[in-house]
DNA sequence: TTATTTGTTTAGAATTGTTCTAAACTGTTG
DNA sequence: CAACAGTTTAGAACAATTCTAAACAAATAA
């Protein structure tokens, strides 16, 4: 009852992914689901490729990292994440899809969502002649005092 | 009077730029000063290390690309230049420094400064405990509209 | 079910942007 | 002008990411 906990806790989990998953066009292959099971388990996630995958090893799950990369993308293509400009060397995701903006702890590199209602652009400038909005990033760079 | 106009005008302009140059540390080698010759020119420029290298061949300097790059990341050390985020697998460069952010047009990769009284956050939100603000960096993706 | 099709995973090669290395060179100072 | 310290360069090295094509697994048809 133990040992099995996990495994029967992950194949409750892994009946929603699966809809999930169907939900957006791709298949519920077992690397997809164990790699869900990291992203989507709650918890707003903020990862790159190598960490997730080093998550992955860890925990014991069998993936190559073309497979990371390759769900990140399809993932993020989907609607299921995010990308986040960070770090011109690395791309971040985040799963939180909705429209909300980060701190960036430029000392430890740890990046966080900043509640939605937190901040907000009052006016907007005024656009290129013919051009609409796709979308709006606002990056917070923060450091320790002194 | 005309082949040679060109030239004056440069040396011109090469004797502030020796100062520029000086004034944050660095020798004024003559590669820095063809750089800086495209760079400081009096309007703002977006680069990244492939474009401005590409414009320096173009108007005949002999530059390699790596001393393109060393020269971006020590103008931006100095202060001359500033990151820009945009797209994780390039470096943008703008040698705008003051306090302003960008439209990025996603059709067409073009960065535009968004004039600084057109925006701004009226209230910030909360840091976190004993951190404090590094930067802002604002993207407004854009696109065309239809 | 099994057979077939189509989508997926993978290791490793390839690509791309960027930094490093160490030798040749140039600006600066005395 | 000599001598030193900083700079440039080609090419190697590196790191993040994508590609390739062969093995494999999910979906579907029979």
């Amino acid at each position: 009852m133990d040992k099995l906990n996990t495994r029967i806790d992950q194949n409750d989990n892994y009946q929603s992914l699966t809809d999930k998953l169907r939900g957006v066009g791709l298949r519920a292959t077992r690397q997809r689901l164990d790699i869900g099971s990291l992203l989507f388990s709650g918890k707003d996630r903020h990862v790159t490729a190598e960490s997730l995958h080093d998550e992955a090893v860890a925990s014991g799950m069998k993936i190559s990292l073309a497979t990371i990369y390759n769900a990140l993308n399809q993932f993020t293509d989907a609607g299921l994440l995010r990308e986040v400009l960070i770090d011109p060397s690395r791309t971040y995701f985040d799963t939180n899809t909705s429209s909300h903006h980060h701190f960036f702890n430029i000392d430890n590199g740890q990046l966080t969502d900043i509640p939605n209602e937190e901040i907000n652009l009052p006016g907007l400038p005024n656009l290129p002649e013919g051009q609409i909005i796709d979308g709006v990033d606002i990056l917070i760079r923060i450091k320790p005092e002194d």
